[in-house]
DNA sequence: GTCTATATGCGGATAGAC
DNA sequence: GTCTATCCGCATATAGAC
C-alpha cells in the first residue's frame, strides 16, 4: 500500500492519481504532499521541481511499456527469416503492452493513462520535446516493421496511420473510463476492448494506399 | 481583424489562441485582457467567469461543425430510399466538417482544435458533462447510420469503433501540427490528411466483427 | 461599457533548524 | 530526510467611480 511505502514512492503514487484526476496545473504540491503524508518541502528535495515530478511519474510507467513493446517485436522478428510480420502481429505488439501493464498496475494504472492524455495540454513545449524523445526509438522500430509488412504503402501513409493508431489508443485510454458511464454499449471488459481496438487498427493500417509510390523513399 | 472587432469578440479570439497555446489553467485572465486590449474586469462583465468564457470559445466553433455534420448526413440519407449509406460516406460526413471549418477559419481554426484536445484534462467533471451533451445528438444520429450500414456488427463493436474514430481525429488535430515538425513524412497538406484519415477510419469501421450478435440489441 | 483599486486566497520554491 | 516559517508573486473576482 501507498501508506507503507517510502516517501518518494508515496509522492509518486499520489501525484499520479491527482494529476490524473485534476490535471497537472490543477494539482498543487500542497494537495500532493497532504495526501501523501509528506512535507511540502519534500517534493523539491526528492525531485527538484513540480515539472520534474511529472517527468518521474511518466517515466516510471512508460519505460516498462516501451521495453515490452520492443521485446515483443524482437521476439516476433526472431521467429521469421526475413523479418516480415503480419500487420496484426505488429499492431498487437504495440497496443497490448499498455493494456497488459494497466492490468498489472490496477487502479493506479488506470489513472496513469489519464495523466498521459493530459501531457500535451498542460506542459511547456520543451517538456513535450523531451517527453517525445522517449518514443523515438519505439516509433522508428515499429515504422520499419510496418514498412516491411506493407511494402506497397507510401511512407507518408504509414507515418500518418501510426499517428491515427496512437490516437485511437490514447483516446481510448484517457476517455474510455469516463465514457463507459454514459453509454451501456461501452461498458466492456478491458480484454474485450483490446480485441476490438486491435481489429479496428489492423484494418485501418492495412487499408488500400491512397496513392502509389515507392515505399522506400 | 481582431483589433477592429468589438471587445467581446476580441476576448473570444485571444482566449481561443492562448487556451490553445498554453491551456486553460495555464492562461490567466490578465494574459487574455492584456492582449485583447480589454480591461481585466471585462471578462466577468461579458461572460460571467473564466469557465464560462471557455464554454463560449468552444460553443462558437462546435455548433457550426456539428450542424454541418448533421446536414451532410441528412443530405445523404435523403438521396436513398432505405437510408442505408456506405461506411465511407458516413465517415466523411463526420470527419470532413472539422477540417473544412478549420480551413475557413484560418489560423484561428488551427488553434481551436488544440483547445478542444485540452478540454478533458483541464476542466471539472461537471463542465465535461455539459460539454459532452453538445455531442449527444450527433453521436446518436451517426451511431444509427453505422448500424444500418453494418448490420452484422454488434452494437458494442460500433460504439467502441466510433470512439476509436473520434480518437484518431482528435489526436490528429491536437498533436498533428506539433509532430509535423519532427517527421518529414508527416508534413502534408490538410487536404491530403483528411484523405488518409478517411481511408484509415473507413477500413477500421468496416473491420470484420469480433463476434456474431444481433446488432439491434 | 470601461476603468482603477483592492479583497482574498493559493501557487511554487527555499532557508535554515532539527 | 523532514520539518516550520516565510518569501514573493499571481490568481479570480468584485466594488464602485466615471
Amino acid at each position: 500500500m501507498s501508506s507503507l511505502a517510502n516517501t518518494k514512492t508515496r509522492i509518486l503514487d499520489v501525484a499520479e492519481r491527482l494529476f490524473g484526476d485534476h490535471g497537472f496545473l490543477g494539482t498543487s504540491l500542497r494537495d500532493i504532499t497532504k495526501e501523501a503524508n509528506a512535507n511540502i518541502a519534500s517534493v523539491n528535495y526528492h525531485f527538484g521541481s513540480k515539472e520534474a515530478l511529472l517527468a518521474a511519474v511518466l517515466e516510471r510507467r512508460l519505460e516498462p511499456i516501451n521495453e515490452l513493446r520492443l521485446a515483443k517485436l524482437d521476439r516476433l522478428e526472431s521467429q521469421t527469416e526475413d523479418k516480415v510480420l503480419s500487420v496484426e502481429d505488429i499492431v498487437r505488439a504495440f497496443l497490448e503492452p499498455p493494456f497488459a501493464k494497466r492490468k498489472d498496475w490496477g487502479a493506479q494504472g488506470t489513472t496513469f493513462f489519464r495523466v498521459l492524455g493530459r501531457v500535451h495540454g498542460e506542459t511547456s513545449q520543451e517538456f513535450r520535446e523531451t517527453f517525445m524523445q522517449q518514443f523515438d526509438v519505439v516509433l522508428q522500430r515499429f515504422f520499419t516493421a510496418f514498412q516491411r509488412a506493407l511494402p506497397n504503402a507510401p511512407s507518408k501513409d504509414l507515418a500518418w496511420r501510426m499517428l491515427f493508431m496512437t490516437g485511437s489508443m490514447a483516446f481510448t485510454m484517457s476517455w474510455g473510463e469516463t465514457l463507459k458511464q454514459r453509454d451501456e454499449n461501452l461498458n466492456r471488459d478491458p480484454s474485450e476492448v483490446i480485441e476490438l481496438l486491435s481489429a479496428y487498427v489492423s484494418a485501418g493500417m492495412s487499408a488500400t494506399p491512397t496513392s502509389q509510390e515507392n515505399p522506400k523513399t
